[in-house]
Parts: C-alpha cells; sequence; structure tokens
DNA sequence: GGATGTGAATGTCTTCACAGCT
DNA sequence: AGCTGTGAAGACATTCACATCC
C-alpha cells in the first residue's frame, strides 16, 4: 500500500508544503515550466538543495529543460495526501485558537479544523467561525468518535501536559503544539513546538549580537 | 561594550530562551540547583547537547555538582537581554494579529508590542489590548520615531512584499514573518518565518508515511 | 562520588562543481 | 546549450564516553 519512496531526510519533509504552495502559486499564473534556479529565487531554498530535495523522489526534471511545474505539482500533491481530507482538533478556543480557527489553512482545502474543545461554556455547543465547539469532557469521545489524529494545543501551558494525554489516550498521533512547554508524549507521537515567545527572543538575541550566523 | 562571547552556534542561539524560560520555572519553584541531565527532562533537549551549548559561554557549572539555578538564570537573562526592553511593532490586525496583541510574550516582559498598523479605518486610532493602532500610512514615521528594529508580519500575503520593504525601509532589522510567502530583504535583515500551514502539513506528512525521522 | 566539559565519532544537511542526459 | 542529478567536500549539529575536577 505505501509504495512511498522511504527515508526522506527531515529536512526536506519540512521543505514538501513549501514548494507545493509555490507550484500550486506558479501554475495558477499559467508557468508550465520551472528551473531549479527559478524556484529557488521564490522560496529562498537553494537550487542545490531544491534538487537535491527532489532527487530523493526519483528523477522529476529533465536535463536542460527543468521541472514541469503540473507534473510536479500533481506529484508532491499526493506526496503530502492533498487528495484526502485530514481533519484536526482544536484544542482551546482562546484568542490564539479563535484565530485559528479563522485561519485559512490551505487554498485548495486538505486540511480542515472539523472539532474544537474549551471549558468555557459560553461557547460550548455553539459554532465558531464554522467549527463545532465541544466541552473537554466530550474530548475524547469526540476525537475517537471522528478518528482524529491530528490536534492543535492551544490551552493555558497549566493544562497542557494534561490535556495532551488525554488527546493521546484518544488516539491523537500528533500535536501542534502552540504552549510554551516541553511536553512528554509516548515516543511513537509526534509533538510540533511553535513557540512565538521563543522565536521572538531568538530574533531580538540575533539582533543584539552582531552575528552573521 | 559587547563583551559577549561570539560565535554561538545558530541551533545553540535558538535554545536559549527555551533554558532561560525554564530555568526561571525552577527558580520560581525554588529550585537552587540543576544537573543537565534534569534539565534535559524538562526541556527535551539532550543532556550532552545541553552541556555542550553551556560551554560556549563558559564553564558555567561545578562539576559533581551540576549548575546553580540563580547564577544561571541570571546570566541567560542579561545574554538575552531580558533586562532591557525591547519595543516591537505588529503589522497587521487581522485575526491572528489581535491573538498576538493579547499574547503574554512573557511574564518577565522584555519584548512587548508597542505599536499596532492596520488599514482598517475602525480600528485606526484606537488602542487594542493595550497597543495604539496607526493607520499603515504613518508606519514609516511611527516605525523611525519609535526606533523600532522588530516587527511582526501578520497582513494578508497579497501585500507582504511592499509591506516588508517599507518596514525595511523605515529601518526594522528583523521581521517575524506569519504569512505563508518567502520575503525578499536585504541580506542584513534577519526574517523567522512561522509558516502555520507548512506545520500542520508536516506533520501530516509525516503521519502519513510511517516515518521514523 | 558525581556531574561537568570536551575530544572524537557520528550523523545530518548544505553546497560545490561537473558528468551526463535531453 | 542548458539544467538536472549526484559524488565529494564541507559545514554544522548531536551524541558518546570519559578524563577531569569539585
Amino acid at each position: 500500500m505505501k509504495e512511498q519512496v522511504n527515508k526522506i531526510p527531515r529536512a526536506t519533509a519540512r521543505r514538501l508544503p513549501l514548494y507545493h504552495r509555490y507550484l500550486r502559486l506558479l501554475f495558477d499564473a499559467g508557468k508550465y515550466r520551472i528551473s531549479s534556479a527559478e524556484l529557488s529565487e521564490a522560496t529562498k531554498v537553494d537550487s542545490a538543495t531544491i534538487r537535491r530535495d527532489f532527487s530523493h523522489f526519483g528523477e522529476l526534471g529533465k536535463r536542460g529543460y527543468g521541472y514541469d511545474v503540473e507534473a510536479l505539482l500533481t506529484f508532491f500533491s499526493k506526496i503530502l495526501n492533498q487528495d484526502k481530507l485530514t481533519n484536526v482538533a482544536l484544542i482551546g478556543v482562546g484568542h490564539l485558537g479563535q484565530a485559528l480557527l479563522n485561519y485559512r489553512f490551505q487554498q485548495n482545502n486538505s486540511v480542515r479544523i472539523s472539532a474544537a474543545f474549551d471549558i468555557e461554556p459560553s461557547i460550548i455547543g455553539t459554532i465558531q467561525s464554522g467549527v463545532p465547539v465541544y466541552s473537554v469532557e466530550e474530548m475524547v469521545e469526540q476525537l475517537r468518535l471522528q478518528h482524529i489524529d491530528v490536534a492543535i494545543l492551544t490551552v493555558p501551558q497549566e493544562v497542557a501536559q494534561e490535556t495532551v494525554e488525554q488527546a493521546v489516550e484518544a488516539g491523537v498521533k500528533a500535536i501542534l503544539n502552540f504552549t510554551p512547554l516541553r511536553l512528554s508524549v509516548p515516543e511513537d507521537i509526534r509533538v510540533q513546538n511553535v513557540d512565538l515567545t521563543n522565536e521572538l527572543q531568538t530574533l531580538v538575541y540575533f539582533l543584539n549580537t552582531n552575528a552573521k550566523n
């Protein structure tokens, strides 16, 4: 079933959505052919890196020509499961959670938030930005029922760990963690941290060190 | 003036705010001594990596003992300029921008959003979550006036590039970019991308590849 | 005794530079 | 003639494992 070329380097995998996005942009702009040099200009990824990344999936281009935009786009759509719809849960409907509910995660929607959870009685049972909000008590049940295995965590840090444990119990396999805490999870669970304070402080740090790195 | 130990590896620098945060947590919890092994458990950073990271700043620990929490905290506070207040601008007060205005970027506030910019007449001139909102027309002037050199970019992607060019013109040196586009900037300007769609899609990709990487 | 600091080994990622194919 | 795909080199990062020192 998985005819997938395995052992894609992590760094490459993390760039795939970016390539996919720019290929769509190019395709929509009517471009039918692209070289690694041009794609590099758009994405700011070194052209040799782009060629290396692509090469992990086979010989996608033609020497002396470049890559066919439509073919590449189709290929990466498959790779990234853009054909299927992936349902995601949002846990914690505070300011940031609300913003993410409104966030257009895709023009071409292949990922969508299909359920949200909170403890605030005034929003439980309502539809926020098109997404039903459930109480946290119903979370395990709903996650199981809806077969959701990706969750976005935007709860207060005080309850982050306990919440993630419930989510994992309910079968969640991947977590996009917006809390500033590093979560403890079983090793087969993937956590991606989005650490806004950290990003901002790193930026300030580099600014104050006159560092070129 | 800069007695700073230079040539800190990029990967180390990106972990400094995390260390700082956990040291504060430990300090506030009354812990006065910590080993790299314990800090590793909290931060999920390998203990050898922690020791290597710290060693770039000198010999901060004591063999057979570990590290003094307060001393480390003080040290990293200096390194990260936690003593000074850094003003940051928020450009684009949509849903995500609003959420960031409310985001507590620090318990111990050393970074704060001091000005916001938008084109929406109904919020221009108002105070949103304690932050004055100016029109984009006033942006260059205000950024200069307030000597702001860090900006958070949460504008629609259609105007991202032109907006960033104005910000750079106004002296901004670092940008936290929440738009899905890769910005073109002079090479002395630092851009940190926070690419939410990308993160989510990468997570989905890894989920569907039964990848261990 | 116990945990640091660090050479050395290993792993990962990027970049060069060019042979080879179209 | 031009651009890919990739060996080889280089740069960077992590991890091992232990001598060293408190």
